[in-house]
DNA sequence: TTTATAAGTGAATGAACATTCATTTAACTT
DNA sequence: AAGTTAAATGAATGTTCATTCACTTATAAA
């Protein structure tokens, strides 16, 4: 990506917004119909380019589907951390994520919908990006966490079923009804620290 | 369903395990390679009957994928509530429906994964069954829990989120390493408990 | 201004798609 | 045995699909 600003190069530039209306189109489309309902002519009027130019940006279908989770992905969980520091107390740490998630789904439905569908979809089943930072930062969080008395010991997924399971549960239950009635997406701040303070007394030793 | 049991008839009877086959077979192509990977002609040749026999147990492609959720959602929920007494505690009523679930889990992987993936769809939108049984009996569960003092006052789908977000998350991660490794599914009952040991804790008042 | 290079294109291609249809087959009634 | 009904079928239909290709256009170096 971005090769044109970081290599000089002879060649014409790409066109960023060609780029960026391929993938927010794909996101939309897929979203809306399932990757059933994603075809590369479709995308390609959509997004207001020949079928050809998608072949540009993406090696082919699979390749553009990959892609636009990476991209999703690396978002969401970039999103997930800002401003966030693995010393602070398990309940303050744990709000700032889940408020910091939910921020990100908030102004990006469409992408957060798409990672979600991806997430449970079989294509998931490629490598992919591998979230170093992220899992450093966690692991931090947590051992800090257990040494302060704040977290029992567990297996890491119960940690994570407990911790961000509940949390997504939630979204879901949210993001349905908001499908449903065609309202705004809308979680209340007093009801997101009500379930956090049971998962916080939950994972007390 | 079933009309030739229930309907004495003049016609050739139904063979049902023609539909069994076409059922069982699509489930299994669409966890593997999602609903994309869904062809008529695939799945009448895996199933080993005319793509035109499909026709005649379902409207179309939709009324097909519909029929499939509608079935796996009413066997799931069935057993789900096996022997569950709505006067139980609450700990003993949420471990009978996690071994339950769990159950169902391990000896039909497949359904619940064509569930799973069902539900995070955009097919999912449309009306579906009504499940009318399974909530009452939750209702009642949840009402006399609140008054044993077990369980706190809290908005349904933070109890449902607590209860069961966290069991379907631990459920998810367990899946995915069995994709990955090809190993059994197998999530250990001290693992279970201990997580709903947890849960029930956030839930007190 | 010329030249090189890659961005961007519309039309074309063969494969795969959902669905239909004319026909055959099996079961039950009389 | 004859008649009726619907199950079951393989081949056919028209459409949509992913991808390619010969070509044009825009950019920057020379």
């Amino acid at each position: 990506m971005n090769i044109h600003l970081t290599l000089p190069s002879e060649m014409r530039i790409r066109d960023e917004h060609k780029e960026e209306a391929i993938r927010e189109k794909a996101y939309e489309i897929i979203v809306k119909k399932g990757f059933e309902g994603l075809s590369m002519q479709k995308l390609a009027k959509a997004a207001g380019v020949s079928p050809a130019t998608i072949y540009i940006y993406y090696k082919n279908r699979e390749d553009l589907l990959h892609s636009l989770f990476n991209h999703a992905q690396k978002e969401f969980a970039f999103f997930a951390l800002r401003n966030f520091d693995p010393s602070v107390s398990l309940e303050e740490g744990l709000w700032l994520q889940w408020k910091n998630r939910l921020a990100f789904i908030s102004d990006n439905p469409i992408i957060y919908q798409f990672f979600e569908l991806f997430r449970n979809s079989p294509l998931i089943n490629h490598k992919n990006v591998s979230m170093k930072e992220f899992k450093e930062n966690m692991v931090l969080f947590v051992k800090n966490a257990i040494q302060r008395g704040e977290l029992a010991r567990m297996e890491p997924e119960i940690f994570w079923s407990i911790a961000y399971g509940s949390f997504y549960s939630l979204v879901k239950f949210h993001l349905q009804e908001k499908k449903m009635m065609t309202e705004n997406f809308k979680i209340t701040d007093a009801k997101m620290k009500q379930t956090l303070h049971m998962v916080v007394k939950a994972l007390k030793p």
